[in-house]
RNA sequence: GGGUGGGUAGCAAAGUAGUCAAAUGCGGCAGACUGUAAAUCUGCUGGCUUCGGUCUUCGUAGGUGCAAAUCCUACCCCACCCA
């Protein structure tokens, strides 16, 4: 199949959200101009029910490359995710069921349908499996394959290098995650591979292997990882439950949007968003010389966001919530609907029973602290009993809503 | 196999018999402020409670003692050094 050539295009692709591809730039953009349709993959292991708008930052790259007529596959760690990468604690833990991994895959195809063509026509994406090859392997082939490695090499990880000057463990199985990984380059006989900045090691290890086994040389195309500006830690992470899942509701993953620190904004256009890039620099100077609000870039950020993911009439309908429920303070168009069948109930139980707080300690906290609100009129007695009256509206924070119905 | 040091709340980490539901930081929640669910500041961050308390929790299982995260015994796990 023959590509498309783009030299704009291309560049683009090569320098937005990039933090480094190997061997170089200039060598990768040579094969993308040569006409030749290149076998481009990115691995996910299924540990979660979610995919974040930082996983999203590849997919939309790949998508362009997909259009200019690349093969594009994307690799299901189904095997990956039962051995855990060393760089996510709580995937080490997790034993998936085979059950959880097709649930899993599943929801997260779902959740990449806007933003690449998983099932185009003419160039649909390939998804593969690595348990279809990871778990025939013999025992000898395992060996053969850990052969190409030496410990040192291993230990040059950074994550690993950080383990032994801290004195904690490695598992002599997460020398293994590596291997397998690069691996799967073989296997599928890819020419790239994308991954996040944390996945670098995991990905060279491949590029070693590719070099071996097949004789040539796979690129590494290493994007953005969003962090947070103060901590430098990730800011979307799967198992602290922090960050924008694209199977969010339109409200939700606007309001997240909202709540990211102002400092990413810039970033987050980029990464996240379709938006060109002199529009981008255009937004990167307002902030820059303070001549708008960075709360209003902001909400055309988690505009454009939430709109890629579920259209512009529930983009819209997210912002009008927003704007109603933080600036004039007002109630949400929809709230749940706790129906009742007592009427007179203690303030703490209701909170506790409709879930508002997540114990009856908590309702008492939250009382105590002026964050219960009952028809707009705030509670501070957490002993208080009430009757209920139908569409009595509960508010605690400024998130949590509930309306009564007897 | 031997020696030494360890295993503490969502995470990191202090505490080494009573003043420990356990310092501090991160994360989370709330409040103030702000035309942001940003930043900053403040408070909260085990369950139940008639608000006096009480129950469960510091690797696991036993034990000593009025009292144990802290001492003893056994076991499981980890790191470092030696072999």
């Amino acid at each position: 199949m023959k590509t498309i050539i783009d030299e704009k295009l291309i560049d683009e692709i090569l320098s937005r959200s990039v933090v480094e591809i190997l061997p170089s730039k200039e060598k990768l953009k040579k094969e993308l101009l040569s006409g030749k349709a290149l076998r481009i993959y990115i691995g996910a292991d299924p540990t979660g029910p979610a995919l974040h708008i930082g996983h999203a930052t590849n997919y939309i790259i790949l998508e362009k490359l997909r259009k200019l007529g690349h093969k594009i596959i994307i690799l299901i760690g189904d095997f990956t995710a039962r051995i855990g990468d060393p760089t996510d604690k709580s995937s080490a833990r997790v034993q998936l069921t085979r059950e959880d991994v097709v649930k899993n895959t599943k929801t997260w195809l779902k959740q990449l349908k806007p933003i690449i063509a998983i099932d185009d026509k003419k160039n649909p994406v390939e998804i593969a499996y690595n348990h279809d090859w990871l778990s025939k392997m013999s025992f000898e082939e395992i060996i053969k394959l850990a052969s190409n490695f030496t410990v040192q090499r291993m230990l040059e990880r950074d994550m690993f290098a950080k383990r032994l000057k801290e004195e904690k463990p490695i598992y002599l199985h997460e020398f293994f995650y590596p291997l397998m990984q690069g691996f799967d380059s073989v296997h599928l006989d890819v020419d790239v591979e994308m991954c996040g900045n944390d996945q670098k090691f995991n990905a060279l290890a491949g590029r070693t292997l590719v070099q071996r086994y097949k004789n040539k040389e796979k690129f590494v195309f290493i994007t953005t990882l969003l962090e947070n500006p103060i901590t430098k830690e990730k800011m979307m992470s799967k198992s602290q439950g922090t960050g924008i899942f694209l199977n969010m509701s339109n409200i939700d993953m606007f309001g997240g949007i909202m709540s990211q620190p102002d400092e990413n904004i810039v970033q987050l256009f980029i990464d996240c968003t379709l938006m060109s890039l002199e529009e981008i620099n255009k937004i990167k100077n307002q902030l820059e010389e303070k001549s708008v609000n960075p709360r209003d870039i902001k909400m055309r950020l988690a505009f454009e966001i939430t709109k890629l993911y579920h259209g512009e009439k529930a983009a819209q309908e997210a912002e009008d919530e927003f704007n109603k429920i933080f600036q004039k303070r007002e109630l949400p168009e929809n709230m749940p609907v706790f129906k009742s069948k007592k009427e007179k109930y203690k303030l703490i139980d209701l909170l506790a029973e409709t879930k508002l707080a997540s114990s009856k300690g908590e309702a008492r906290r939250l009382i105590e602290q002026g964050a219960v609100e009952i028809d707009g009129q705030i509670i501070k007695d957490w002993n208080c009993e009430m009757k209920l009256k139908n569409k009595m509206v509960i508010k605690v924070g400024k998130r949590r809503f509930i309306k009564i119905s007897l």
